[in-house]
DNA sequence: TTCGACACTTACAAAATAGTCAGTACTGGA
DNA sequence: TCCAGTACTGACTATTTTGTAAGTGTCGAA
């Protein structure tokens, strides 16, 4: 995206919200402020490395807020801003249709694989 | 995406929807089936390749339908499923608030071109 | 008769994204 | 004392995704 401007609002959301984790992170952040460690463990499968690379960009993107307890051995919590809430609120119909349409996704996903 | 399941509704979404132009394609179908050509005019900057992968991608997974008249030169149309249309309008909500938050984003986006 | 439009295909290159692994500085528990 | 946990960083590699540029065969208009 080097242009500034975005002809469908869609692009907009995708500009924040593109990243393999970050849609998990806001869906997880949904339910209350979690510890690093915490959405390490919530967010199955992802990188500690990635996992840091994208709460940081959430941050710098007003999506989410850190809390820096300034304590040793550290402790930081992340938790959505009045922002990050209002795109979670748009991800939970999303959600939803996902748990919906599970097995036909999933049976899709499956074809992909064995036909290619 | 090696695992069969989702254990968020998002993940199914964005198994289907997962590239940089298909959630556009689905968007311009929406409002009527359209031809190739027509297609590629309306997403903007989309190569040829690429709109075509995601083209075929979209018809094996069943999101849209290809319709071949079958002369020469070649007319292909392309609309959405039932299917897609379901997907479609979970994406009108994403348009709108990207819409209503379109200066915000951008400015966002051009903040991290300049700190990074 | 040359040119563009049509809907593609292919080979190849570049860029974006993600992953592994080691290391930091400190603490508390076994 | 050794080891795990805390939240990170950085070097390096691998994979995935996207882009570029050329070619295919047919038609109708200039």
């Amino acid at each position: 995206m080097t242009e500034k401007d975005f002809r469908c609002g869609l692009e907009a959301v995708l500009a924040i919200l593109g990243g393999k984790w970050k849609p998990l992170i806001v869906y997880h952040l949904a339910s209350g402020s979690k510890r690093t460690g915490q959405l390490r463990r919530l967010v199955t499968n992802v990188s500690e490395k990635m996992l840091i690379q994208h709460l940081k960009e959430l941050t710098d993107d007003g999506v989410i807020r850190r809390i820096d307890h300034q304590k040793v051995p550290p402790h930081v919590e992340y938790d959505l801003t009045e922002f990050g809430r209002s795109l979670a609120s748009l991800l939970a119909p999303l959600c939803e249709w996902g748990t919906y349409h599970n097995a036909e996704v999933a049976k899709i996903v499956k074809r992909r694989h064995q036909v290619m």
